[in-house]
DNA sequence: TTTTTTTGCTAACGTTCGTTAGGGGTTTAT
DNA sequence: ATAAACCCCTAACGAACGTTAGCAAAAAAA
């Protein structure tokens, strides 16, 4: 088996891995139960992994970097108005949850089963990342562009709403990715703006 | 000890476990980590509760039933607007999850480790609650006051918001429950109100 | 063709899990 | 005072857990 093959094999067990963290939870899968999925023993795992958390953190780590990519792509483009900036990055949120539903909860659902450095270095990453939507918030608001709402609460709003997606979001809808994050930052940011 | 007292005892283990499912998950928490919590051995629990899980089933079905009592309230109240009632209902489930933090949190992130018939049963009252949102939407939409997209859609985005209340909400912080359940409200609902 | 790497196996390890059995002491009701 | 109910204990159960050791077959590289 080539290299290439073997790369291949290691991440159909992570994409295995997350639709059963998806499923049943990180705890609650076990080994046996990932290696049953892939029609191997559970010990075999080993040659792959080095062990079950080293999946999570792979995961996990994956879709945080998906997420900066997503936005770190716009910060480079002329906007017009902080609203504007705003909805591109819901976009961009939605898109890359809608392309990974399942990672997608479980980054969010089983982050804190990570162990020490991981778990900080995560939590951290996350902070920084809400950060990048707080200060599109701030610079809005003292543009007077939006209501001088709390940035924390706003931002936390916004995204629960985008975490939600993976729940109810489905490939075959009718509405794609792109038009949903249109639609719900309509639905937000119109919350949010100042009248003129 | 009192018959009071011992329903006490066993009300101490349900918060407990409230507390420790919330910090851990419930699978990852042992009915040893329950026990040491409050001080006597992991056998003993089992005079207060038949089963763990019995306590998951016991914090799932209590907040379940907090929801309705909440907004079943409300339907008897006459109302001017299909807006009004949805941020009467919106303010209602915010202060149960302000009461709750915890128990919200299990709640929104355990229910999967039931059991069946438990397992079917919630996910069954869950829908039951998400409808009476969907039909004031519905009404709403009828009437003309809310733009007509997707009820379903909007519901979600809405619970979304407010079930991540538990994630930021802190009892001695600035904001009253009330005051966030109506914050809330307007952001989210000013971006579906027909204008007009 | 020989060597090396990859992939998987069986067997088993030490640990932790939820839970039960059975008993003893303490409080409450009769 | 006696019976009943309650609360907690020690000891232990069988099962499941993540992981390791050691080995064999197969595939890839030399």
């Amino acid at each position: 088996m080539s290299r290439q093959e073997k790369t291949s094999r290691k991440r159909q067990l992570e994409l295995t891995a997350t639709e059963l963290f998806k499923e049943k939870g990180y705890t609650a899968s076990s080994m046996r139960d990932l290696a049953n999925e892939v029609g191997i023993e559970a010990a075999s795992l080993y040659s792959h992994i080095k062990s079950k958390e080293e999946i999570l953190r792979n995961i996990c780590f994956r879709m945080a970097g998906e997420f900066f990519a997503a936005v770190n792509s716009i910060d480079n483009q002329p906007i017009e108005s902080m609203a504007e900036k705003l909805e591109m990055y819901i976009v961009a949120h939605t898109e890359v949850i809608a392309r990974n539903t399942a990672a997608t909860l479980v980054f969010m659902n089983e982050w804190k089963h990570l162990s020490e450095p991981h778990y900080s270095k995560f939590v951290e990453e996350r902070h920084r990342y809400e950060n990048r939507f707080i200060e599109i918030l701030k610079e809005g608001i003292k543009r007077k562009e939006f209501l001088p709402i709390d940035e924390k609460f706003i931002v936390l709003t916004i995204l629960s709403s985008l975490n939600w997606i993976p729940h109810w979001y489905r490939p075959e809808g009718k509405m794609l990715p792109q038009e949903i994050g249109q639609q719900l930052s309509r639905m937000l940011i119109n919350g949010i703006k100042a009248s003129h």
